[in-house]
DNA sequence: GTCTATAATGGGATAGAC
DNA sequence: GTCTATCCCATTATAGAC
């Protein structure tokens, strides 16, 4: 299945909403608000303005204005963990399979869904315990993916340091590329920023 | 010089302000309160309520409630260039040079300064573009140590990737670590952690 | 399902007394 | 240098018409 097959399989499961759709664009506009200005900084003038809607209105869709965000941050994680178990999927070693996982969540930090991937990371703190709760079962899911692949590295004597610590190292690494990578600048690709990643470690490009 | 020496110097040349004077208290208070509440949703009535005074009162010591995140930062950014410095200048070769300012960049990270740091990184966006510029000037000195270090290590043929990325994926990972690592709760010791972060880029630790 | 109008609250900042 | 009192404004959310 490529990218797109998954993002309409979960569409037809609605698990994601339709990006055409009502909802959809506004969780899209609310991910680039956010990401751009911050929750707190964005208003729901702002958000409504954004989808050519009066601020009244949005409390048609939502109750809160803190249930856009949840909604924005649930539905870019189960996109993503579909991604990521599908780019692991096609590749054989386990060197591939880092590299698989690297790649994918470069693209989701760099890509489409970059806007919303940004917005878990920096709003966090924004969003109730409660939601907290929710959302951090959903990533616990797809976090389990990195952490095998990285044991088995580990088996195979190819990775001196803790899975565990790798892991959440690589989060902070990669999570930080929004802040700076500008694919359209020239210069890096996706796929050179991940080989860079991957040298980092010491894993050298194939050739 | 030891860390204590360093911040007595820094305080007596008015860089950064004595944590026991009004001053010093209140930001020490404001990093708490930025850090553990995300910098908008911290009211002006909560720091006045931090240090034991009314809102108001307050505006007698800063012009602006940003004045307060700006002085956080700044202050921040020159005792850790200072304490970085120094790390550094105690190494002798490129390898222990780099494993120096890991260490002391975890240590400000999650040290004394650790708030502070946090909200260096996570409040950025809600200082204004033009204090955002101040402080970016003061960042690029420190970021040279950094850069310095790591193009050694690749002249060296000890370091696979680009040192420029390399370090944004450090600045990442290390940050990262205000998120997750809780030294207190026995397990990593922030040496341990040290030795972590150089074996994931394959510097095995000395024996 | 969107509009207009507005309620209700909480925020940053100021003024002047002490 | 801190207090009290308060201004002024922006914000989230609601109500009811269309």
């Amino acid at each position: 299945m490529n990218p797109t097959q998954i993002l309409n399989a979960l569409i037809s499961e609605n698990l994601v909403s339709d990006p055409n759709g009502a909802r959809g664009r506004l969780l899209k506009e609310a991910a680039r608000l956010f990401r751009d200005k911050g929750y707190e900084r964005t208003t729901v003038r702002d958000l409504a303005a954004a989808v050519g809607i009066q601020s009244g209105s949005l409390f048609h869709h939502f109750r809160t204005k803190e249930e856009i965000l949840k909604a924005v941050m649930v539905e870019t994680i189960r996109l993503n963990t579909a991604l990521m178990q599908a780019a692991m999927d096609a590749a054989a070693t386990s060197r591939d399979k880092l590299r698989a996982l690297v790649r994918a969540e470069l693209e989701s930090v760099n890509g489409q869904t970059g806007e919303a991937m940004a917005v878990l990371v920096f709003e966090w703190r924004s969003l109730s315990e409660e939601s907290q709760a929710e959302v951090l079962e959903l990533r616990d899911i797809y976090e389990q993916l990195w952490l095998d692949t990285l044991q088995a590295l580990r088996d195979e004597g190819r990775l001196l340091a803790d899975p565990f610590v790798v892991r959440r190292m690589l989060t902070g690494a990669l999570s930080w590329t929004v802040t700076w990578y500008r694919p359209e600048r020239g210069g890096l690709s996706l796929d050179g920023l991940t080989d860079q990643t991957m040298a980092m470690m010491g894993f050298a490009p194939e050739h």
